[in-house]
DNA sequence: GCACACTCTAAGCGCCCGCTCAGGCTCCGG
DNA sequence: CCGGAGCCTGAGCGGGCGCTTAGAGTGTGC
């Protein structure tokens, strides 16, 4: 696992999100799939306009996708992918327990800052799914929390952390981040870089991290 | 402000939810909407699924509102101002910053939790509103997000907490007790008390507030 | 006792949805 | 030069959508 695309770090940023997806006009279909997913949610979007975005007819899209949902599905699998990658890379560096979990929140954190309209289709369209795919996504979900969890309670082994509630943490430290992705504006107040600083330190104080 | 009917406190239940909604019909059609929309989201609900659970024909609902999205506008605005009474009231009330901040969202992640539908609908579907709306319900929110800011403030001026930065912190603040609405699950491992004791808790910790 | 307002239903209008299908390009091996 | 595979379009299907309309039942004021 653990694509080797994204050695440029530093900002969050991915060289080239969906090289993954071939031919080209399927990665178009795709990539006009969530824009218009993010901005109107999936059941407001029409066919009709993610083919209008990628350039093409109505029935294009069905010659690389079965369904509208089938898009969701990959959109969702490869993000769900991309984010269970930069956290494991994260919890797997070297350092102490703090240092894991401060660049695992701040990278975690700048990816759905910066890719917000593709995390805001990961997270927030998971009941549109069909049943076989959500159960897969949600074990991809489990895997994601099990990194976070476990830094958690390396942390609280080795003395570092003061945690009350484990899984408690585990929990508002997800939602704190995965929530970036519905309020976070480009236009706003904050870089990616900015919010993954002032997250990190704030998860840290959660934590109860000496200093 | 601040309605009196929540005297009995203790848990976050409210004892009437939508007692001001009148007639009773209206009142049942407002109800099955907020399940309905809670369940599968604004646009992918009908308006015959929501007559039909409010066990009335699909033309009944015209009575009563002139719209589907106007039966959302009345769904997000007393929301919204049942959720800025709380944290005014417990911005308001007695004690330290640190007492009234805990206070504050405590009860209001205690509302997020048990009345995690309705929360779910007010939070997560303004960008159904029409334009006139939204633009209403946001000033709410800024009256909402003010309440907090404040009380970081005055914790902050009093030598009481903390903070490098009030804005970000404030936001992840409301981030965190908003997203509640979204995990909750009352078959799940927490009761909304708990949740809102652990959020407290875990909040005191983000301000640096002295223990 | 009757007119009227209120609340509701059965039927259905016009529209747009997800998706299909027959056919036409273009490119490539032989 | 031909044949077939791959990619795409125009036209359109069955169906469900938000919403309207005509009319029936019920309660109230006078």
């Amino acid at each position: 696992m653990s694509t080797a695309e994204e050695t440029t770090a530093g900002s969050g940023g991915e060289r080239q999100p969906w090289a993954e997806v071939t031919p080209e006009a399927a990665r178009r279909l795709l990539v006009a799939a969530v824009d218009a997913f993010a901005e109107r949610g999936y059941h407001a979007t029409t066919t009709r306009d993610i083919a209008g975005r990628a350039g093409m007819s109505p029935a294009a899209l069905y010659i690389h996708y079965k369904t509208k949902e089938e898009l969701l599905a990959r959109i969702s699998r490869i993000g769900h992918e991309k984010a269970l990658a930069i956290l494991r890379d994260a919890a797997d560096g070297e350092g102490t327990a703090a240092e894991r979990l401060a660049e695992a929140v701040s990278s975690f954190v700048r990816w759905h800052a910066a890719q917000h309209t593709t995390a805001r289709v990961v997270q927030y369209e998971l009941e549109a799914l069909g049943e076989d795919t959500r159960a897969e996504i949600v074990g991809l979900r489990k895997q994601v929390d099990a990194q976070v969890r476990r830094l958690i309670q390396e942390g609280v082994e080795a003395g570092e952390f003061e945690v009350p509630d484990a899984q408690g943490a585990t929990l508002a430290i997800m939602s704190l981040c995965i929530d970036v992705a519905r309020w976070f504006r480009v236009d706003g107040r904050w870089t990616p870089d900015e919010v993954g600083a002032l997250y990190a330190d704030l998860v840290l104080s959660m934590v109860g991290a000496k200093r």
